[in-house]
DNA sequence: CTCATTCGTTCAATGCTTGAACTTAGTGCG
DNA sequence: CGCACTAAGTTCAAGCATTGAACGAATGAG
């Protein structure tokens, strides 16, 4: 690494430092300059290549007080663009996202996934992909990949719900069929950086956590998703509540999961989808107000555990949760102030995700636009 | 921040590897430059300021083989040394290191410390560090302190078992008896820190547990001490086993604690104290193996949803559990096999400390050499 | 003594940010 | 209309740690 080398590195995290401070919103070379603490002359020189490649525009100048009128920078409108892909038990999702954090296009296509060989769902995503971005002569960035399962060195490592993309290499095949640069992630890791990245919903550390069949949890450790050693960071669901308790799955026994899984909180509630349930908490149901509540009972001291463990202050619930967020929050939010130990000190918030359904694939496509900025070299490919 | 700084940094970057290598043996400036990946030229520049400093010794050359012979470079036998300081609820304890990692002077002095207001604490703190320090000429980096107790921005904002101290700033008060730097930190993390630093104990991510009044865990991610948002990480005595189990000084119920605690495991053995409970163990009691064993198996279950949640894969038993290792292991390694997901993958390795009750103010005085050798600017200070 | 071998030193070349000076492009006021 | 004023953006020489190649130093083998 010569003395050159290192400059170049310096000149990378700078451009980083840039294009970070434009997702958060355009500027003018003077705006970006105060706001990074470069200056006026580095900010010339480092944008005239994001222009010159298409990745900036120049807008036409405001005309706003005294002196010379600024000309604010702003991502281009047919510059490059992530594709965020999902397969989960249940449907299949793609959407396209702006450098800007906009996202372009967006597909759900409900379709049970669990007997398709994991050629075919490559193929039906390849698909998917290629409606999405058919339209449009804009650079494809890549395209992140969340599936349902622990993903370690790009390989599925484990997968409950769907086990025939165990072993398989899917970010290759899928990289395949489109000729474009697949990451494989989890979908727990990529709902949380949803809530991150472009826009940062907590503005701190904070855990997202979601259930569909399992109950999966996302952690945000200094701004970066903590993966752990080997993909397996945030078991939620496997955390033990009943030491002695229900046997699991897993071979373990009293698992967060099997008393706050949603398959769980249907079960009690005497109701076979999420819809059905929602439609009951609003006609006042009271059997499915009470499943949801025991549930939420459960996952507070799951959630306890882990903020005694990570010592993150915000607990942001998502997916499903977030359906049934205003018949959960009130016992979830009573475990966590009777049993974190912190609590006293600075309260501790739960948050309902604002995302929605759309959360997974934006994180996937997040994926995607994160890298490009803070690896600006990407950019210029 | 000038590319003139930026240049800095990268020397300095470069000095800390440099360092970091010595720091796991000495060699000459051939063998460094070999293990940095740094050229020889780099060496020669960047040991002479440390040479000429005292901070680093050149030895008589070692004739072995062919050519030129090489003079190995060593940290210098009377270069700077760190002092580590541990106020514990029953002892008093400091020790000195040097930068090569090797401990010159030990004092551990038992005593109450509960009643004892903090200003006679810093007395009786300073006092061993000048009984220990005093006949050498060589220059102090600083202290580091440890407490039973969570410090978060330099205060001490949570400290059960030494009350007297919760909202002290012990380490301006420590500074200005010494005239030395102080950093303080929790006992918890300093004793995983010591089993990281200078030497590591496990090679990887680990997690360093042990009992006292309470159980504490400290987590190393990434080779970094994790210490969360506000220095409440690791709080593995208050995972919750049994949510509707034994109410706890915490405020909640079924907390490791209460099941896993060493004055748990005393009273159901029957002891008063561990040296009692160790002998007894020794002569084959069968009361205090049941009383240990029970406590592995609640602490086995609170490490497994530990590991769930950070994914790591080594536990470490220091403390009083390192003295009870023998008959701990079983029942701990047995819920961990039966509870931890990741576990069917690789194996969960589960090691006793060979640190015993110097460990706490190893990483204290550790502390101190880890940030001079990161930060060698102070060196030269 | 000479050659081979390895250790350690010397030295010119390299390139990105900076800050000051400068140019550009507007507004405001007489 | 013209001149002072203001702010945006551009130009340019200066500054420094690593490098790699060439060189000097120190020893063993023959």
């Amino acid at each position: 690494m010569t003395t050159v080398d290192h400059l170049r590195q310096v000149r990378l995290g700078n451009l980083r430092t840039v294009l970070l401070a434009l997702v958060d919103r355009p500027g003018s070379r003077a705006d970006l300059a105060a706001r990074t603490g470069l200056t006026k002359a580095t900010l010339s020189n480092l944008t005239e290549p994001l222009l010159a490649g298409g990745i900036l525009v120049e807008e036409p100048a405001t005309l706003v007080g005294m002196g010379r009128p600024s000309k604010p920078l702003r991502f281009h409108p047919a510059g490059p663009v992530a594709v965020g892909a999902e397969i989960n038990v249940s449907h299949l999702a793609v959407e396209t996202l702006g450098l800007d954090g906009e996202t372009l296009e967006r597909r759900l296509v409900p379709a049970d996934m669990r007997r398709i060989p994991a050629d075919e769902v490559l193929d039906r995503i390849a698909g998917l992909i290629r409606e999405v971005t058919g339209g449009s002569e804009r650079r494809l960035l890549g395209v992140g990949l969340a599936i349902p399962g622990v993903v370690h060195d790009g390989a599925i490592v484990r997968a409950p719900n769907l086990p025939e993309l165990v072993g398989t290499r899917l970010a290759e095949g899928l990289g395949e069929r489109t000729g474009l640069d697949v990451q494989l992630d989890n979908e727990a890791n990529l709902a949380a950086l949803a809530h991150l990245w472009p826009r940062h919903l907590a503005g701190e550390d904070f855990v997202h956590v979601t259930a569909d069949v399992g109950i999966g949890a996302g952690v945000v450790l200094n701004g970066e998703v903590y993966r752990g050693v080997s993909g397996f960071a945030g078991e939620l669901g496997h955390v033990v509540i009943e030491r002695n308790g229900i046997r699991c799955t897993c071979g373990s026994r009293g698992c967060v999961e099997r008393y706050a899984g949603l398959d769980v909180i249907l079960r009690e509630a005497g109701r076979r989808r999420l819809d059905s349930l929602r439609r009951a908490l609003e006609a006042g149901d009271p059997k499915a107000a009470e499943a949801v509540r025991k549930a939420g009972e459960a996952l507070g001291v799951g959630i306890a555990t882990l903020m005694n463990l990570f010592d993150v202050p915000t607990v942001v619930l998502g997916g499903s949760y977030a359906v049934l967020y205003d018949h959960l929050r009130e016992a979830v939010q009573s475990e966590m102030d009777g049993r974190v130990l912190a609590g006293g000190e600075r309260h501790t918030r739960l948050l309902a995700s604002p995302l929605g359904e759309f959360a997974v694939v934006r994180g996937a496509a997040g994926l995607i636009t994160r890298r490009a900025v803070q690896q600006p070299e990407r950019l210029f490919a």
